[in-house]
DNA sequence: CTCCCATATGTAAACGTTTTCATGGAGCCT
DNA sequence: AGGCTCCATGAAAACGTTTACATATGGGAG
């Protein structure tokens, strides 16, 4: 039978304490310390163990106008990158105290706003955006002043604002640096959508640095990646075009900004006849963990996963002490992968 | 400056609208149809959209005793399969109106009774347990009586509760029927912990249509796997023990209880020299969807990720209306790629 | 001994919403 | 006309917490 006894409240560990439901909230309100004596403090802990009591978040998200959770906006949740940094991020809330409540968007403004709206009535004490797009809502809530913090792509709208990522652009560079190296013919750059900053960044800097060089890439043809559209069609669809354009020509480079288009251009490739990377070098972006199971032939630029938790909650902490945030770059590495896969012993060991 | 003018509340729209408090709370509490006059509606709804107001949940939750929160918990983030799952879920509760806060439990059960305690906390109106471990806070839920769905494993206590997922039973049985079908020799079966019950129905079910049909599998041999152990591991390391015992002779069938560890077990079969799947013919599990495009050698039993999110709702609300949900099953299908990858165009296409 | 301050605790208001109950008016039946 | 029900609405209590304020107790300094 689902009796569904009123859970206990602050007021059962008060009686079961002997003292008023003031002084157990001073007692595990935590930040008041010396604020009660210290018998006092025992009991109440003792009281609020025995009975499995916690603080009923809704009633504290009421009160002080801020509740313990954060909301996480991601566009695709089935892109295990994004899932990876999303479950990093996770942990690392959990660690300080806070629950994530995570929505996709679907790269949509729409669903970006609805959920924003949403979010909002629950009074979360932090929006992160893992991949923001501009949209009215967001421009709201900017204008109101919440703790919004940008991962991965920038702040859409022009102000600078509280951001985590790796350096895209510099990671562009040094992909074409390491084409340069070699000595590679460039056969091109696959991408998504250039609205997204972190796209944006890392091709720029692509063709920038082979423009510095001397060797620059040709403008891109057929039309512009529309936001949204599955990475992994975009590089099978790039891809044979460039086979069509006759650009794929054994040896030569091509460097495609997530490791989605990447596993898209390597099947159209591959059913080319032509091998990766001995023919077409692919370096991808991104560096899914798999990679070393399953695309032992990517080489991709790693982006640290697991350090996306600890500096969101760090940058959070920072912004909420009233400190700026402007750009906080973690570390990535190109990670080449060589022709053949020496798999005598894992990856990873 | 991020002045925070306290955000409005029913109280101005009821000004607005010229009304109670109670007047806008009845009107916008959606149930009440004709408990209001038509133009005091139209008047609130008005004022509402004006203002921009949504009631506040935290509000809500703390009268109502429930908020509009469901705690989804899943064991490991970073695995496609359970990401595309909370992804899918995730979409399902945003249209009925309900938000996800998503938890990684990493298979540990003192962490998925942190997690539990804490959506307590919050008041969640439904627990969604994708992969659950038995623990004690389970225990404790269960027996409070609160609404808790099992996906994909079913509940690990005793009683039958409700529970969404495939039937595991039926699929580890089809392949079995599929390599019996085609004569391979069966090599064995790589699978995670039984104690998950998802991957104990597909591992029993397989062996017993094995035995039924006179070609009962060798016992396993080595240790069984130790929960949580990553699966691409546990891959790797039983073909590699296989590939030892000299069981990898081709041509043979290998079944893999998930898409990890039939990526592991390729690795090790590449490694040794020997095709996928004209040598060793691997079925996996899950069909991750990169599989068509890094995967075009692995067969999978393949898992309608769209169909967890409505089915997930569904069955919530069915409990919700007092009725029993005891096994809700959803299709699956066994995905059979060929030995050429003839990806002349786009998979799925 | 008195005064004052520090320290520990209790009282009560406030947060925004839902919901029960009461009120008043409009219609309908006898 | 009186009494009835039905309907729309408002007033107020309650949900569980935090916190500003008040109160009591004790100790030290004068």
């Amino acid at each position: 039978m689902p009796s569904h006894a009123r859970p206990c409240s602050i007021t059962d560990v008060a009686r079961r304490a002997g003292c008023s439901v003031a002084t157990v909230s001073r007692v595990m309100g935590g930040g008041a310390a010396g604020k009660a004596a210290p018998d006092t403090v025992l009991r109440v802990r003792q009281a609020a163990a025995e009975l499995g009591w916690r603080p009923l978040v809704a009633a504290q998200a009421l009160r002080q106008g801020r509740g313990r959770l954060v909301a996480v906006l991601a566009p695709n949740l089935a892109n295990p990158a994004l899932a990876a940094i999303a479950a990093s991020i996770e942990a690392a809330l959990r660690a300080a105290g806070l629950a994530m409540a995570l929505c996709d968007t679907h790269d949509d403004p729409a669903i970006q706003d609805e959920h924003l709206m949403e979010m909002q009535a629950h009074r979360v004490c932090a929006y992160v955006l893992l991949g923001a797009v501009a949209s009215p809502g967001l421009d709201r809530h900017l204008a109101a002043g919440e703790t919004i913090l940008f991962v991965n792509r920038r702040c859409p709208a022009g102000q600078p604002h509280p951001f985590v990522g790796i350096d895209d652009a510099a990671a562009g560079a040094e992909v074409a640096a390491h084409f340069l190296r070699i000595g590679l013919r460039i056969a091109g750059v696959l991408h998504g959508s250039l609205g997204s900053s972190a796209t944006a960044a890392r091709v720029l800097a692509f063709r920038a640095a082979l423009d510095a060089a001397g060797r620059p890439l040709a403008a891109p043809g057929g039309p512009a990646p529309m936001p949204g559209t599955e990475h992994v069609r975009i590089g099978f669809d790039g891809a044979q075009a460039l086979l069509a354009a006759g650009q794929l020509g054994p040896p030569c480079g091509l460097f495609c900004s997530s490791d989605l288009i990447a596993y898209g251009a390597h099947r159209a490739i591959a059913a080319a006849g032509l091998r990766v990377p001995e023919d077409v070098a692919l370096v991808g972006f991104d560096d899914n963990p798999l990679n070393d199971w399953v695309a032992p032939w990517l080489s991709s630029v790693r982006v640290p996963y697991a350090l996306f938790g600890p500096a969101v909650c760090a940058a959070l902490d920072a912004v909420w002490a009233g400190q700026v945030v402007d750009g906080m770059s973690l570390p990535h590495k190109l990670v080449l992968r060589g022709a053949a896969a020496d798999a005598t012993c894992p990856p990873g060991a």
